[in-house]
RNA sequence: GGAGAGAUACCCAAGUGGCUGAAGGGGCGGGUUUGCUAAACCUGUAGUAGGGCAUAUUGCUCUAGCGAGGGUUCGAAUCCCUCUCUCUCCGCCA
């Protein structure tokens, strides 16, 4: 959510904005439901300024025994009253259309953010590793994880329904290896601290990162409750600190989470049907950075290295995208994705999402911090970063370290994780 | 799931309709005394959100705010209803 007198003095910035993530929001009521809100407090609080003084007076005449003077004035505040209710009901309606066209306008985009409506105009900044030459025909990684019996996906649709699979024996341990070499770097190397959340939230939570209103469609939410299952580990962590001033000795905060993530994927009928790269449950090893806003950018190219720091170390070809204003989300105002290498699709494939959010999310969830023990609290900067999809990690591993008789050599890194383990091969 | 107790400011805590503009204590800030520390005494201490007015770094003022949301009333921390969370006991469970 953006600043309430931000928008008020900025209608064109945000109509450009709109324009250029081709998204639309009723910005044209904005300025009309804020006035009439900002008419009605005035004429309110004159009120109730007469009706606390008037208050104030019955009491004392009271207590003098003066009933009858008392009695007079009760008659005429009888009225006052009824007119305060009747305002205050208009009033609340006011702010709540106010509050819901505040939530449907987006962040606004960094300036370095290229203009774009789809992926197609998203920049590449910069690739790395090498692409492998096969002297053989490359296997998907369905069909290879089918054949060395790591994957079941029919056993998954049986059990679940589409977009969901079993991973068995070796690729099991392998995705738990992952999660584990992945939380160790960050904890490590990267000095975050380690959380485990709640796979489920409640709307507030969801709320405050932005996954609502506006998606919520994307979400699974439980039939009969108020929880709905996490789509990231950023909604429980970030949530964390909802409406809460942080002093400036807890800044920087770093989260990195494990956590299962499920997704609705509506709207993705027909795409990615195959495999395991779009599912409706996934693991992923999550990001997350609470920063002053002086030093947000640097605290998001560090972000951004963390995160390729695991595929270097996987030895996995990638290239890192600077999103385009059509394709940077609702609350990022910049976003890079890391994308991975597959043989089998022979095209890069999103692996990890980082973003900042500047103040948007803080904003929305109310996360403050005082950078002087005296001083007014500010809104922190959040960022968050897979690092990385642990589902799309091992979709990666498969098809690029696959061998021509249908075995997968393990990274090295992944060996010490799978009792030193070198191969899966069929046997 | 059942029974009971609770939620007041940075912390502890008093408070049964108007003198609460929330007592008192602790902590923290300022001051007095003092060779330093300590102590004693005095004094300040609602952060925040939303309005309005003037300045345009800032200041003044109003409204809201005693877990949350409703209700009663001229007036609610106080009375009534609903909800959330915490604690104790019982039951169940990994």
């Amino acid at each position: 959510m953006l600043d309430l007198g931000f928008v008020r003095e900025n209608i064109d910035l945000i109509k450009k904005v709109l324009s250029d993530r081709g998204t639309e929001a009723p910005i044209d009521e904005f300025t009309e439901v804020d006035q009439k809100r900002r008419e009605l407090i005035q004429e309110v609080e004159r009120l109730k300024q007469i009706r606390n003084q008037e208050s104030t007076k019955i009491g004392q005449l009271k207590r003098e025994g003066k009933d009858e003077a008392a009695e007079k004035i009760i008659q005429k505040m009888g009225q006052v009253a009824d007119e305060i209710k009747e305002l205050d009901n208009e009033l609340k309606e006011y702010k709540e259309r106010l509050n819901e066209i505040m939530l449907q306008i987006p962040n606004i985009p960094h300036q370095d953010v290229p203009i774009g409506m789809d992926e197609s105009d998203n920049i590449c900044t910069r690739e790395w590793g090498e692409i492998r030459e096969f002297s053989f025909e490359p296997k998907a990684h369905w069909d290879l994880g089918t054949e060395l019996d790591i994957l079941d996906f029919q056993k998954g649709a049986k059990v679940s329904g589409a977009r969901f699979t079993f991973l068995k024996g070796l690729g099991a341990k392998l995705e738990r290896a992952l999660v584990n070499f992945m939380l160790d770097v960050h904890l490590n190397e990267h000095e975050y601290k380690e959380v485990f959340p709640p796979f489920m939230v409640h709307k507030d939570s969801m709320l405050g990162t932005g996954q609502l209103p506006k998606f919520e469609e994307d979400a699974f939410k439980i039939e009969g409750t108020d929880y709905y299952l996490i789509p990231t580990a950023e909604v429980p962590v970030t949530n964390m600190y909802r409406e809460q001033i942080l002093s400036i000795d807890d800044l920087p905060i770093y989260h990195v989470a494990y956590s299962a993530c499920f997704r609705a994927e509506a709207g993705a009928h027909g795409r990615d049907t195959r495999g395991i790269i779009r599912q409706h449950q996934f693991n992923k090893v999550e990001m997350v950075k609470f920063v002053e806003p002086e030093n947000s950018y640097e605290e998001f190219k560090k972000l951004v290295r963390n995160a390729e720091t695991i595929l270097q170390k996987l030895k996995l070809p990638y290239r890192v995208m600077n999103m385009c204003t059509g394709d940077l989300g609702f609350t990022a105002a910049k976003k890079y994705d890391l994308e991975v290498w597959l043989p089998s699709y022979n095209i890069y494939r999103e692996i990890s999402s980082c973003s900042n959010f500047e103040d948007f999310q803080a904003r929305r969830a109310e996360i403050r911090y005082r950078p002087e023990p005296e001083a007014n609290a500010r809104y922190v900067h959040t960022l968050n970063g897979s690092g990385l999809a642990i589902g799309r990690t091992m979709a990666a591993i498969i098809e690029n370290y696959q061998n021509e008789d249908g075995s997968i050599t393990i990274p090295e890194v992944l060996q010490p994780y799978m009792n030193g383990l070198e191969r899966i091969e069929n046997n």
